[in-house]
DNA sequence: CTATTGTGTGAGCAAGTATTGACAGGCAGG
DNA sequence: CCTGCCTGTCAATACTTGCTCACACAATAG
């Protein structure tokens, strides 16, 4: 597969300073540039922004735009990319997991299996 | 925040080589690394090793040693940090969705907008 | 008009990737 | 034994990509 969507999505998370953006968007329901970039004090506005671009290009943050302020927030259809690659990569090791457990695997209902196994 | 784990993880999983190094590994069983590298004509052996060498930093393949073979596998608990990241950034998300589900919306809403109108 | 918000652009620096050449490890044959 | 061949990695190099910053601009509010 190799989707320019999987690449998108991969390569936003791949930095530590975008999935800490990520996670603390997530904390809150929205958040503006410059609240964000007020709680880095590591990188500026500028990087801040360029972080943002890229998580929106990626479909992991939707921007709202209300006056001055852009408004941003985690979206509620975010990594399907990431699920999807790693069900299909450890789809093999799943079933020999469930049959192991239960017994009773069904093909294509990996999407019910969580990839480690642990419950919400 | 930014574990290491994490980071070489992600880092990991950035690359398309490397993910498609790792599903076709998800789709054997085991494969050594020659069979790796002659399913990839765009890279050659040593950067096949190279990748390896990352993804098996990164917990995410193991290596089984057979002579002068080395046999390359997924790992059974492997993406442990992308699902714990996924799940603290969109767990709020998804309490939101649920409390609007059952007919409690919060006024002024989050209206999605995508900036670029990609739909999913 | 002035201040604030947020982004666009180009330069500088760092990190990662693929290649070539060479080496350690192990297997079969004489 | 030891020679030749195969597998896989290590070392060093050139190339590409990405991150951050400083400066400046568009957009909006008072």
């Amino acid at each position: 597969m190799a989707n320019s969507d999987s690449d998108a999505v991969f390569s936003a998370l791949a930095d530590p300073t975008r999935r800490a953006i990520l996670s603390l968007i997530g904390e809150h329901e929205e958040l503006t540039a410059g609240e964000i970039a007020a709680r880095f004090d590591s990188v500026g506005r500028t990087a801040v922004s360029s972080h943002l671009r890229i998580l929106r290009l990626a479909g992991l943050v939707a921007e709202r735009r209300n006056g001055q302020f852009r408004h941003y927030s985690v979206t509620s259809t975010p990594a399907d990319a990431v699920v999807a690659f790693l069900t299909s990569v450890y789809q093999h090791s799943l079933e020999q997991l469930a049959s192991a457990v239960e017994g009773v695997s069904a093909p294509g209902d990996a999407s019910s299996v969580r990839a480690d196994g642990r419950s919400a």
